[in-house]
RNA sequence: GGGCCAGUAGCUCAGCUGGAUAGAGCACCUCCCUUCUAAGGAGGCGGUCUCAGGUUCGAAUCCUGACUGGCUCACCA
């Protein structure tokens, strides 16, 4: 018999709730009179007050049985009682079959557990590939708190689903191109100050940060952007309307008198629109604008000052992804893609796929799926969103050729967008456009209402990291644990605690819910939080470091204390699992929390190094290395590292 | 207005394909460090699961309709 054979075997001999499933099925004729369905056998956890380690539902077999749910869980339980010797006892309660297992079967399966040094893992590489993209972010601006949920909910679910076999690439497209990029261009060569040496300002010469020297001058354009279209307004108003078209005259005076009679809020909006058709006047728009058409005809100039502001940014974006620990294996940039999916939109008009309109925009009719028709094409030929976003998808399948399914991590905001995509592609004729998923988490919120970058109330990523490393530093220098480490290992430990704290806040969530995000709480130490893990991490570590060499496990009797935390250690796997198929890191985020709940509370009422009885202790011991080692290897997907000493 | 999503304790959130008396954390109130890390543990307080119908042995969960909030319906990304 082979090695692995024999695993299997023991790891069947270890299921119980296969097992008692085979049992039932293989005896259904005699037990019940005929064959039954295996969905009619429903497992759950056993009730805290009630008796038991698992529990089988009986009503769906009451039915078939005719008799009453305490007969039927009667005939069933002694059954099962009498065929499974990991059966120790049984009760009926209500409809409720209650087992009660031996402790001999827990003890075994810790002792799988504790074999199992990947345990709750599947074998690597045994599923298809699997991109996994995240972060996107414009070039114009720093990363903000939004980016954090992105990131680190696109890196743990990539890690989850490595951690399920499949092969994955992290991949990221970096949104370089278009209109909002030429602001921050124009910006900076209008309006940067000139240093001593004649010299615009660089991250070299200033010291700021390439991505916030970009995003500052992306703020002076809408700064000054505004400014003149206020200006504008104010012309507009006392009736000087020189320079301008009739168009725009006219589009005025009907928005003008249209606020007559209006509410407050009425006026407002049209209030909006006079703006939005005034930024549309402006010269620094006008000028942001043929810059683009430059840019698109690769104007030499334009071209090296975008390459090196775009060189600022992605500076300042690589050190923000270290803090963050994230990382990547393949990069995209739309500059590149946009074409790809020009050629795609020619291709699907001759298919008839997409039709033209007389301004020659090209669209897709999507009223039969119960969509709108959608622009694929401006009509002066430009690339939009969706068109760039279509070649993407192609090229990633050309770069790789096993690439079974693509997820994207974007917010919900963008549903409608990546419903349309995945259509277009699938009509294009790509079949593995259903393998695509939108991985929609929902927006995360301030206690002060939403963030907005007009009224300054974005959290900043690097800001934010810096602050809970620096939280994390003062409360742990409090505390008297770490004397005797070097200060390398101390800022280590500071940037490991505030970091875990932060991404553990962001990632035990559901991540399709809209979320509340309070500082206050998200450099929390207790409760429901990343150093608690850590911390009872650093306790086990503590206590193992002081047993020194452990013994083989040996059969003992175990107290409900330990059964508790065994029942919960076998279930990672099935929860790693359910995790990957949900998508969904908070699933990993509340087992181990479920978990280190457990192990405190055995900690506090079960003696371990001081116990006398030298099995137990070691029993006691090599349960809570596998409590380590499964808190270790949950937190690691979700990006969380965990600590020695804390 | 059309489409999508959400509404669970004072606050932040769990509650998988319907299952027993709906759970955590924070906050508030009691206790527990001469046992191994008190960033811990034990207990208390706190609920019309937004509302109204329906489906069935059984509904926070499924269906319908309201109400409230969010997102979206751009030749923006």
């Amino acid at each position: 018999m082979t090695c692995l054979k024999k695993q299997q075997e023991v790891y069947r001999k270890y299921n119980m709730e296969k097992e008692i499933k085979e049992v039932l099925i293989t005896n259904s004729d005699a037990l019940f009179g005929f064959q039954i369905e295996e969905q009619l056998i429903q497992f759950q956890k056993t009730r805290k007050d009630v008796e038991g380690d698992l529990t089988l539902v009986i009503f769906p077999f009451v039915k078939l049985l005719k008799t009453s749910p305490a007969d039927a869980g009667e005939k069933i339980g002694s059954f099962l009682n009498s065929e499974l010797d990991f059966i120790q006892d049984f009760n009926v309660v209500s409809g409720f079959l209650n087992f009660i297992i031996t402790g001999e079967y827990w003890v075994n399966k810790l002792k799988m557990i504790e074999r199992n040094s990947r345990f709750g893992y599947a074998s690597k590489d045994s599923k298809p590939t699997i991109m996994v993209e995240y972060s996107s972010p414009n070039t114009n601006k720093p990363l903000h708190l939004g980016h954090l949920r992105n990131n680190f909910l696109g890196y743990s679910v990539a890690e989850i689903l490595k951690a399920n076999g499949h092969k994955v690439v992290k991949a990221q497209i970096i949104n370089d191109r278009g209109i909002h990029i030429c602001k921050s261009m124009l910006a900076w060569e209008k309006f940067s100050p000139l240093n001593n040496k004649g010299e615009k300002e660089t991250p070299e010469n200033t010291g700021v940060k390439g991505d916030k020297l970009v995003g500052k001058y992306y703020v002076e354009f809408d700064k000054q952007f505004n400014a003149e279209a206020r200006s504008i307004i104010e012309l507009w108003e006392t009736g000087d309307f020189g320079g301008f078209n009739n168009y725009v005259i006219a589009e005025f005076n009907r928005l003008a008198d249209s606020k007559t009679g209006k509410d407050d809020k009425g006026i407002a909006g049209i209030d909006t629109k006079i703006k939005d058709l005034a930024k549309n006047q402006t010269s620094l728009l006008l000028e942001a604008k043929q810059m683009l058409v430059k840019w698109e005809g690769r104007d030499p100039q334009v071209y090296l000052l975008w390459t090196t502001m775009n060189g600022w940014v992605y500076k300042g974006f690589e050190s923000t992804y270290e803090v963050m620990g994230v990382d990547f294996d393949k990069l995209y940039y739309e500059s590149d893609t946009f074409v790809l999916g020009k050629d795609l939109v020619a291709e699907g008009l001759t298919k008839g796929v997409f039709f033209k309109k007389d301004d020659g925009s090209v669209w897709i009719d999507l009223s039969d799926d119960g969509l709108d028709e959608k622009l694929v094409l401006r009509s002066d030929g430009t690339a939009v969103y969706m068109t760039q976003d279509v070649g993407t998808a192609v090229d990633r399948y050309k770069d790789y050729p096993d690439l079974d399914g693509i997820i994207y991590t974007v917010g919900n905001e963008q549903d409608y967008h990546f419903k349309v995509l995945f259509l277009i592609l699938y009509k294009l004729g790509y079949n593995w456009a259903k393998n695509c998923f939108h991985l929609s988490y929902g927006m995360v919120d301030l206690p002060t209402g939403k963030m907005k970058s007009r009224e300054g109330t974005v959290v900043d990523a690097d800001d934010l990291m810096a602050d809970v490393v620096n939280s994390a530093k003062e409360m742990t220098q409090e505390r008297g644990y770490i004397d005797g480490m070097s200060d390398d290992d101390k800022n280590e430990l500071f940037d490991l605690i505030g970091m875990g704290g932060l991404k553990y806040y962001l990632l035990k969530v559901d991540p399709k819910k809209r979320m509340m995000f309070n500082p206050e709480e998200s450099i929390e130490l207790n409760g429901n939080t990343g150093p608690f893990i850590q911390y009872t991490h650093a306790r086990i570590k503590s206590l193992l470091r002081k047993a020194g060499d452990l013994g083989q496990l040996k059969l003992v009797s175990i107290t409900s204390e330990e059964k508790e935390i065994m029942k919960h250690l076998a279930e990672f796997s099935s929860v790693v699992s359910e995790a990957s198929k949900n998508y969904s890191p908070a699933l990993i985020a509340n087992y181990t929390y479920e978990l280190v709940k457990l192990y405190n509370h055995f900690y506090q009422a079960v003696p371990v190094l001081i116990e006398k009885d030298e099995d137990l202790k070691n029993m006691r011991l090599i349960l809570s290395k596998n409590v380590a080692k499964v808190i270790h290897l949950g937190m690691r997907l979700l990006g969380v590292k965990v600590p020695e000493i804390m």
